[in-house]
DNA sequence: CCTGCTTGTGCGTTATAACGCACAATGTTA
DNA sequence: TAACATTGTGCGTTATAACGCACAAGCAGG
């Protein structure tokens, strides 16, 4: 079974649970029928399109919810991690942003960068492991981390498919 | 047809036509009928989650870019545009960074802020409308515009669902 | 011009999504 | 205790996804 489905598998059962909906119920707020989301939640059916509208719409989801973090073919073996300028570095603000893309599991530890250097990071499909002070630490999608990177500092990505984030790097 | 496979067929279309492919050879690369492909296209068919992660994998696109700006069910009525900051504003930086939602169709427009005020603005789920210098300007789901914010400016959400976008504002 | 190849569409067949219903197991209530 | 309601699962049926193949139309080359 795809990554897709195994994932959504996962956040139909949470959805419904946290709700303390039964199959029943969740059956009248989706207009998808009990026997098939049985058979979703087992991983016995691979929904369509049509049937993911309806889910999200009647769990108040967003369809994105439903994606396995990265969301999908993995990077090419040659593309561990891609770094791409959203703002190239501009003297007048003293800072550049960049998209980052990390692979799945991979791990990348930064030399540190010139004194009074900070970076902030900002997961965007998933959650990053970031290392500074020595520590790693966690950060959800949609939260941001600020950190000194004029000390060793790094970037892992713990899921199974490509973690994206913003890296907004200010120099003194 | 629902929000989910009228997106998917337009980026599917759109994702062939820029590489180049026929549907055979869509077909070759995805693992996918040339005959499911064309239904697909023409939205006379709905495909199933298992169908979705084929695709994604061989034209190598992310999953979401198959799902509708914003994904899902729209804000509630109350929820015209929320704003959440990610980072607030830090006096030593000079900078705050918010993430906006904009609902489905709602515009906003701002008076001009202080002078020397910047702008960057980066959507994360489609395509943004950016008023500035009097001119409304697209810009594409991570792409970064800069702006001049001491004069008025504005957002606008074309699409059909809510779009998230990331604001970052400079005060001099 | 003719021939061969490519392309997208439609058709019939196969596989499976999606369904309604029955049922065993469990829980609740009188 | 018995009766009733709820819950999730499995089964058979229906609807449709997904497919292989044929074909008309268009294009390229001799």
């Amino acid at each position: 079974m795809d990554p897709f489905n195994l994932h959504l598998r996962q956040v139909l059962k949470a959805a419904r649970a946290q709700r303390g909906w039964s199959l029943g119920k969740a059956a009248q707020e989706t207009g998808v029928s009990k026997a098939m989301l049985g058979q979703i939640e087992r991983g016995e059916s691979s929904p369509t399109v049509a049937t993911l509208w309806k889910l999200a719409t009647g769990f108040a989801l967003a369809l994105s919810d439903f994606l396995p973090p990265g969301g999908s073919a993995p990077l090419a073996d040659s593309e561990q991690m891609s770094v791409v300028p959203v703002f190239a570095f501009d003297p007048a603000l003293g800072f550049e942003m960049l998209a980052i893309t990390l692979a799945p599991g991979e791990r990348h530890v930064s030399e540190p960068h010139a004194t009074g250097v900070v970076e902030h990071v900002v997961p965007l499909n998933g959650t990053l492991e970031v290392l500074h002070q020595d520590v790693w630490e966690t950060v959800a999608a949609g939260a941001g981390l600020r950190f000194k990177a004029d000390a060793p500092h790094g970037y892992a990505n713990p899921g199974v498919v490509p973690l994206c984030f913003h890296n907004l790097v200010f120099y003194p």
